[in-house]
DNA sequence: ACTTGTGAAATCGTTCACAGCG
DNA sequence: CGCTGTGAACGATTTCACAAGT
């Protein structure tokens, strides 16, 4: 019982989507149980790093045997607070938000994007990927009808401040921002910024140094 | 002159593409300096960490003055490889490689998606977000010819291995890997895992939390 | 004999703070 | 006098290493 309730160190919380989505697998090919060793080898970790990241939310394992895959998911389903399944709205229905509405794999993961909004005649009222896009004017009656709390923002950069804005209006506290651009956002708010684009030049800094 | 020729910290390499990203909006507003501090608070970052990032690569502020904000701009596009546009493949037209091909923001960064490649006669011949879609036995031709090193990879879990495999020996040296698995990687190859759903759980924690 | 859980040590990254330049 | 560049101090995260459980 060592260290519970204190906050949890970003890198933790990342690896725990790491860990579900490989036990996940691990599950469905039917393997019962796994060690912190054969775990983080598939994962190109150490054996303690993963017991440290499990150790911050209770004891999951046995000494002699390992964990227990089918609860250690149920587990971190329930710590990433993916045991439900959350309705998403998406708001910027341009590329690249039409590009995420065609994208199926949030679903599986338990997420649910219930509906997009956009400001252009030219989208709203279409249907993309499934989902309805409407004005943005009825995100408050509909994030408040399903309860939302998260969105994915995807709109142009001068558009970024004031649709967040009006997220947090609706009651949405967390935003996965695709806008290029640092967005301050309040105490009760999470941001987190996703750049593809950035991700290539990572790629190109390393490709290109040797 | 400090810390030349040292491995750079992954984080640096991050907030290179952050700065960048700012320094040329500031460029297009018709900013022409700024100083680490102006920088850094816009990014929510500290001034001391904008120098120390940008002195691992040369010393390019002027003392009482700041940093001028186009020279800077070229200087980091040098540093991060994208002052040449990138040639990029992307392998697996399913729906988030369809997506991504839909995306158009690659190209101002200074990538261009140039081929599509993937194996289901359903997709193979078209054209989708302007990028034809060709049979994946034709990636080493295209790829010698126009000397591609990066590759999106956005084929499902179990293809992904034999897919990297193609990659490397057509010369593919960066991967931008959006297959929900980890990869063994040559040490000569460069791969940079994206988990979309995962950062939707990251916020799902945050805000679950409180 | 194997494997967990966890303090302690080591490493890595950030922030401080100031000398020196423009 | 404002601001950079950078060692030194600090803080965070990872790895080590081992006692204890099965």
């Amino acid at each position: 019982m060592p260290n519970r309730n204190q906050p949890i160190p970003a890198p933790v919380v990342r690896r725990l989507s790491l860990y579900l989505r490989r036990l996940d697998y691990l599950a469905n090919q039917g393997v019962e149980k796994v060690s912190s060793r054969s775990l983080a080898e598939s994962l190109s970790l150490t054996d303690a790093q993963v017991r440290k990241d499990l150790g911050y939310f209770g004891q999951f394992g046995r000494a002699g045997v390992g964990y227990l895959v089918g609860p250690l998911v149920e587990e971190l389903k329930r710590i990433l607070g993916t045991d439900k399944v959350w309705p998403v709205v998406l708001v910027g229905a341009g590329d690249l938000g039409r590009a995420l509405l065609r994208y199926k794999g949030f679903r599986r993961r338990g997420f649910e994007v219930v509906a997009a909004f956009d400001v252009a005649a030219a989208v709203v009222g279409r249907n993309i990927g499934g989902v309805p896009v409407l004005h943005i004017r009825e995100l408050p009656k509909l994030a408040a009808r399903h309860g939302v709390k998260l969105a994915i923002l995807a709109v142009p950069t001068e558009a970024a401040q004031v649709a967040a804005e009006q997220l947090h209006a609706a009651g949405i506290r967390g935003i996965l921002n695709f806008a290029p651009t640092a967005m301050p956002s309040p105490a009760d708010t999470v941001v987190r910024p996703v750049d593809l684009a950035s991700e290539l030049e990572q790629l190109s800094f390393r490709v290109g140094q040797k």
